[in-house]
RNA sequence: GGUGGGGUGGCAGAGUGGCUGAAUGCGGCGGUCUUGAAAACCGCUGUCGGCGGAAGCCGACCGGGGGUUCGAAUCCCCCCCCCACCGCCA
């Protein structure tokens, strides 16, 4: 949520954000709540007035003798009822007020490239080279399949298609995988967290994936709750509704956490394989902090580099793009994806995703802290993915092969697989 | 699912119709004392909105919504949430 003062001073920054986020009727949502914010602007002064001087009558009639205030209860009760139906619409604006300015997207930083979708990111680096195969490449299905690691057949009897079942070291390397990004994380001082993966909606309106995000969420109706597609969620969510100590700050937590997400509208898209698929694993990353744009935008290095760590233990080709205007999602202010190489896709494919939002997300939220002044603030929020699996499966099966199906486990990646460097048999 | 107890300021916890935006304690800030610190003592200390240069003044807010009343944290109704015990299940 913005700072409805950002809107009056500003507006037009407001619906060019939404313009450039491709979001042409949220635009509209900004001229629709500063409408509603002028007519509340002229309605609270008149209403304030009023209700002193209501106030001041009821004081009086307190002390007053029982014989003259007769009287003097007429006229209350007429300013009462005069107050009514000021009050009615006070509170109906504020409502309206609110509702619009959900709606309103979060202001893209100025390096935001402009573009229509992902294929307008741009790329700002590249790290590793990309394996030149001498032989048949295979891709993820089909050694994970031949080595019986991988079942989508049975997994789509069970929970229907973009389902998956994990088998033995497949099984065990998504572990070691996740378990190796929470130890680097740790290493590095962030408080490794295990949320909720069901929460109630203000935690989805609060992050800013309600309103809109409906469609893309699994819901449990009976109880009101959702299932989370990013742990970013329940952790950016934690201190909701609280005012923190600035000394308490930065909270960095690194979280891991089922997902899941019902891909609507993706219908033919990446089908096959382990690209997307309704539920998977995922470590993230989420910082918490004061309210200091230079503090947010090394924050935003710190964790991209982090995952960039992960990536580079785990020996894969990657780059990194600056995603594009219309390719950002409304909360965010700032959006770097990182794609990792996949052969089979003949490809970079995005597995991360770090965002800045500054204090959008913790406006929605109540997220506050009391700065050294003692003034109370609302705080920067900030999250990157450390490792989403199995995601993550593809590049490691398809970059570290061997021609006869086997794969190689990257150095890093050993001691949580036994110690052994080659996992699988023969099969080709 | 059943029964009972609760939701008040950064935290803990008083407060059952006007003198309460809210006692008290803790925490925080400032000061006295000290070579320095601690302790002790003194003072200040809720959030949001409006007007104002400021001091300040006004309004809203005691889980949410509605109601009674000239006046509600306090009374009534509905809802949400938390806790305890029992039952059931893992």
């Amino acid at each position: 949520m913005l700072d409805i003062k950002v809107l009056r001073d500003d507006p037009e920054a407001a619906r060019q954000a939404a313009r450039k986020k491709r979001m042409p009727d949220r635009a509209n949502a900004v001229d629709r709540a500063l409408q509603l914010d002028a007519e509340l602007r002229v309605l609270t002064p008149k209403l304030d007035g009023m209700r002193a001087d209501q106030k001041a009558g009821s004081k009086e009639i307190g002390k007053m003798a029982p014989a003259d205030r007769e009287a003097f209860l007429g006229g209350q009760k007429a300013k009462k009822e005069e107050l009514k139906h000021f009050e009615e619409r006070e509170k109906q604006l504020k409502a309206e007020i609110e509702q619009a300015l959900a709606l309103v997207p979060n202001i893209p930083d100025s390096e935001v490239p402009d573009g229509k979708d992902d294929t307008e990111n741009v790329e700002v680096k590249k790290h590793g080279m990309v394996r030149q195969f001498p032989f048949a490449a295979k891709a993820h299905y089909e050694i994970g399949e031949a080595q019986g690691w991988l079942d989508f057949t049975r997994a789509a009897e069970l929970s229907g298609s973009r389902n998956y079942v994990l088998f033995s070291d497949l099984a065990l390397l998504q572990d070691a995988v996740l378990r190796f990004s929470i130890d680097l994380m740790v290493e590095r001082g962030f408080v490794p967290v295990d949320p909720p993966v069901m929460v109630r909606d203000p935690a989805m309106f609060g992050t800013g994936f309600f309103p809109g995000g409906e469609e893309q969420t699994y819901r449990c109706e009976k109880d009101g709750l959702n299932l989370i597609g990013t742990s970013e969620v329940p952790v950016t969510s934690l201190h909701a509704g609280e005012i923190l100590s600035e000394a308490d700050l930065p909270k960095k937590y690194v979280a891991r956490s089922m997902c899941f997400r019902r891909e609507a509208g993706t219908y033919g898209k990446d089908t096959r394989g382990l690209y997307r698929v309704h539920q998977f694993q995922k470590v993230e990353q989420v910082v918490l902090d004061i309210a200091d744009k230079a503090r947010s935008l090394e924050h935003h290095a710190a964790i991209v580099q982090n995952a960039e760590s992960c990536l580079q233990a785990f020996e894969l080709p990657y780059r990194i793009v600056a995603v594009c205007g219309g390719d950002l999602g409304v909360p965010q202010a700032f959006k770097y994806d990182i794609e990792t190489w996949m052969p089979s896709r003949n490809a970079y494919g995005e597995t991360h995703s770090a965002s800045r939002f500054y204090d959008y997300q913790a406006r929605r939220l109540g997220l506050r802290y009391r700065d050294a002044l003692g003034k109370v603030r609302f705080c920067h929020t900030l999250n990157n993915t450390v490792i989403a699996s199995p995601r993550v499966l593809i590049p490691l099966l398809e970059n570290h092969q061997n021609p006869d199906g086997t794969v190689n486990v990257p150095a890093a990646l050993r001691p949580y697989m036994g110690g052994r460097a080659v996992i699988g048999k023969k099969v080709f």
